[in-house]
DNA sequence: TCTATTCATCGTAATATTGCAATAAGCTAA
DNA sequence: TTAGCTTATTGCAATATTACGATGAATAGA
């Protein structure tokens, strides 16, 4: 009842679901995108820049974090926020082997 | 509230999200992995294979055949799934522009 | 020290998701 | 038709997620 039954499934299969959640927002998306163009910025910018509430922004950093795919260090009264590109590669390959599962055994069954 | 803001994002933004919410679950993780190596398999299968109830694959088989990642024919009084090869492949690509933004501009800056 | 600034955390309200029993719907075969 | 099988749908309960106001913690500057 509203437990993903985690015990069910591979380690594997909790890893992806996992690492698609960090996706499965939009405004995490978007944080994600900002990052790469903006290559590091500050919290504050990323409220203005999303148009979300700063407790709100904060939460979404707060998940990305705990993913590893972004780190933030303290600089003075605000965090300067960027993409940990180790673990965003180590993510990628992870997915990349889920994505590219073979296709080529038949055409569309049915 | 728990309402995301759509209309906050860009349509990329919710698109991204939208495909991450599909593997955002292990059960749809299992059921596609499943499908991939079985190449089609009926819904019974995935009940025994997964150890879910049948009301709830079938609702997971709901989702991923609205994202258009799976398909389903009738084939007497079970339905046969398997994977939507051109749909899999186009949301591989969508997927692939956001996993692989370019990481090349500097070191990790914090 | 006091104030302002920035960000994290807490508490709460609302919506979303997950899971399953019960049931409905559709097909096959006797 | 009836019985049996398979899958979809409904309805409900429980947990998860999202959003934000209020507040707290930490720092910088006056």
């Amino acid at each position: 009842m509203g437990l993903t039954k985690t015990e069910k499934f591979t380690e594997e299969q909790n890893h992806i679901s996992t690492i698609a959640k960090a996706f499965a927002h939009p405004a995490r998306v978007a944080i994600l995108q900002h990052l790469f163009k903006i290559d590091t910025c500050f919290c504050g910018d990323l409220v203005t820049e999303i148009g979300l509430a700063q407790p709100t922004i904060s939460q979404h950093l707060k998940e990305l974090k705990q993913q590893g795919l972004i780190q933030g260090t303290i600089e003075g009264t605000s965090v300067c926020y960027c993409i940990n590109k180790e673990n965003w590669n180590a993510m990628k390959g992870k997915l990349s082997l889920f994505l590219n599962q073979d296709l080529t055994l038949s055409m569309n069954c049915c």
